[in-house]
DNA sequence: AGTTTAAATAATAATAATTCTTATTAAGAA
DNA sequence: TTCTTAATAAGAATTATTATTATTTAAACT
């Protein structure tokens, strides 16, 4: 991604900290609720733009579950451990499995992979205790 | 799931007919769009809902792409590789690579693995010879 | 068969997530 | 400073999905 002529405003360096703070995966919501706490006026449109820029130029991560949009800022290629109870998303690192998910993707014919990750569906802690 | 009690109207007949002769990934629209030309009558809820229902009883699956819904009567578990230009979802199957994933799930803490799949993302030939 | 009951459906209103539009503001170049 | 362009704020518009309610269908019982 082309991180060299990025415009670094205020909106923009906010919504970083805010993610790098962040211990999870927020929405745009949890966003743009937690950067409003430092710019008042902020606009949840800008909020969406930037966080889509950021996204583009590789400075954070977007991950879909259950059709909405959360972000990350932890750049390390990893998977991700989705609850199917309540959506909680656990990052889990595992190199030995993107190497061999890579080595298979040679396989698939007519089809460029430029990345891949593996996703684990199941039931988290706090939903367990729950039953 | 449980299959026993499945009570197969007309509209759910024919959603599955139409899921069976597609040959991708339709969306809830084109789910609509196809059942209507037998069904004219249909409402958009009862697929909505009949989607959702047929997914829950295991007879189709859903897939997440971009933010919107997508189906498949492909039941056999399997990867998709997804083109990053343009959406579109090819199934791709290895059993080993499934197997490998579900070895390691194991070691994920305070988590139930129940299923697994690898996405790979990447240009489809479509897409490169556009380039 | 006729009546009762519950589930399924159609139609459409409501909601949620996201994108678009337009006027304003900020920042850099001339 | 003025010009130019990108970024932003505010809110309207769009899209995908869910909820509501009345109607229809189908099964269960008498």
């Amino acid at each position: 991604m082309d991180q060299s002529d990025i415009k670094y405003t205020n909106q923009r360096i906010e919504i970083l900290e805010f993610l790098k703070g962040f211990d999870g995966h927020p929405s745009v919501d949890d966003v743009y609720e937690g950067v409003r706490k430092k710019l008042t006026r902020i606009s949840k449109a800008t909020v969406y733009n930037n966080l889509k820029f950021l996204a583009e130029k590789g400075l954070i991560k977007e991950v879909n579950v259950k059709g909405v949009s959360r972000f990350e800022s932890n750049l390390e290629p990893h998977h991700h451990a989705i609850c199917i109870e309540c959506g909680e998303i656990i990052d889990f690192q595992s190199e030995e499995l993107r190497e061999y998910a890579m080595k298979i993707a040679g396989k698939i014919d007519n089809f460029k992979v430029e990345s891949t990750d593996t996703n684990f569906y199941g039931i988290c802690k706090k939903c367990k205790e729950m039953k």
